[in-house]
DNA sequence: CGGCATCCAATTCGATACTG
DNA sequence: CAGTATCGAATTGGATGCCG
C-alpha cells in the first residue's frame, strides 16, 4: 500500500482496537469475584463449597450467580457427582483455561505489587497500604 | 531440606499466594472502569476529556472518581496545565505503567475472544454473543 | 451439599444540573 | 474544560429459611 497510516491514525485505530479488546474482555469478567474464581479453577476442579471456603467474603448467592455467569459464557463446565450428599464440581473448559495467562499476569503483579508496599512501608504493613504509594 | 511438602500442601500454597495475589491487583483495578482508563492511558498521555470521549459510555463523575482512586494508589499522576480553559493531563506513572504487561494481556485475549465469536456464530455477529459460546 | 427465594441494607453507578 | 452536587436507579451483599 502507498498510502500512508500517519501516527494520530494509527495511535487512533492501534487505541480503539486495544480498548475494545479490553472491553469484550471485561464484560465477561465483571463483577466482583469472577477472577478470583477462575484463579482458583485455574488450579484444577473444586467443589462448590471448596470455591466459598477459599474465596474469603463471598456469599453462597453471589457465588452461585457468579459460576452461572461463567457458565454460560462457556468458561466453566458444571458437574453434578452422585455422592450421598449431592456434589458439584466445577471446571475450567478449554476456553476457560485460555484466560489463564492472562490471571497469571494479574497475579504476577499482585505479587510485585505486594513487595512495592513492603518496601516502601520499610516492613510495616499497614490496613491502609493502598495510600501509601 | 529433607521435609517433603505433599502436593495437597504444596497446591494449598501455591495457590494460596496466587489467590492472594489476584485479590491484591484487583483490590486496585476494582470498578467498573479502571482497567479501562489504564489502557487507554497507555498509550500516552490523556486529557480529562479525552478520557470521556474515549471510554464510551462512562459518566464524568465516574471518570473523576477513578481517576482520584488510581492517583491515591500511585498509578496515576495528573497534571494541571496553564491553558485558557484550565486543562488536566493524566498520565500514568512508572508504576502505573508496570501494569502494561497486565492489560495488553487482557486485550490480546479479548481479542481473540472476539475471534473465536465470530467463528462460531458463523460471521453473524450477535448483540448477545456472550450467550452463544 | 448445593443451591433458590425472600427481604433488606450498603454500595456503586448514571443523568442531570451547575460552577470556576 | 474539568470537575462537583444531587438524586434516584441498579447492583451487590448479608441473613435467614427452605428444599432435594
Amino acid at each position: 500500500m502507498s498510502t500512508k497510516l500517519n501516527k494520530e491514525d494509527f495511535d487512533q485505530d492501534v487505541c480503539g482496537a486495544h480498548h475494545m479488546a479490553i472491553r469484550d474482555t471485561m464484560d465477561i469478567l465483571n463483577g466482583k469475584w469472577k477472577i478470583r474464581i477462575i484463579g482458583m479453577l485455574s488450579f484444577g476442579p473444586r467443589r462448590f463449597m471448596e470455591l466459598k471456603s477459599g474465596i474469603e467474603g463471598i456469599a453462597a448467592k453471589m457465588l452461585s450467580k457468579e459460576l452461572r455467569d461463567l457458565e454460560v459464557n462457556g468458561l466453566v463446565t458444571r458437574t453434578v457427582l452422585n455422592t450421598k450428599p449431592i456434589t458439584v464440581e466445577y471446571e475450567l473448559s478449554r476456553y476457560g483455561y485460555s484466560l489463564k495467562p492472562v490471571i497469571d499476569g494479574i497475579a504476577a503483579w499482585g505479587i510485585e505489587h505486594r513487595k512495592t508496599i513492603i518496601n516502601m512501608t520499610k516492613g510495616r504493613v499497614s490496613e491502609h497500604h493502598k495510600c501509601y504509594l
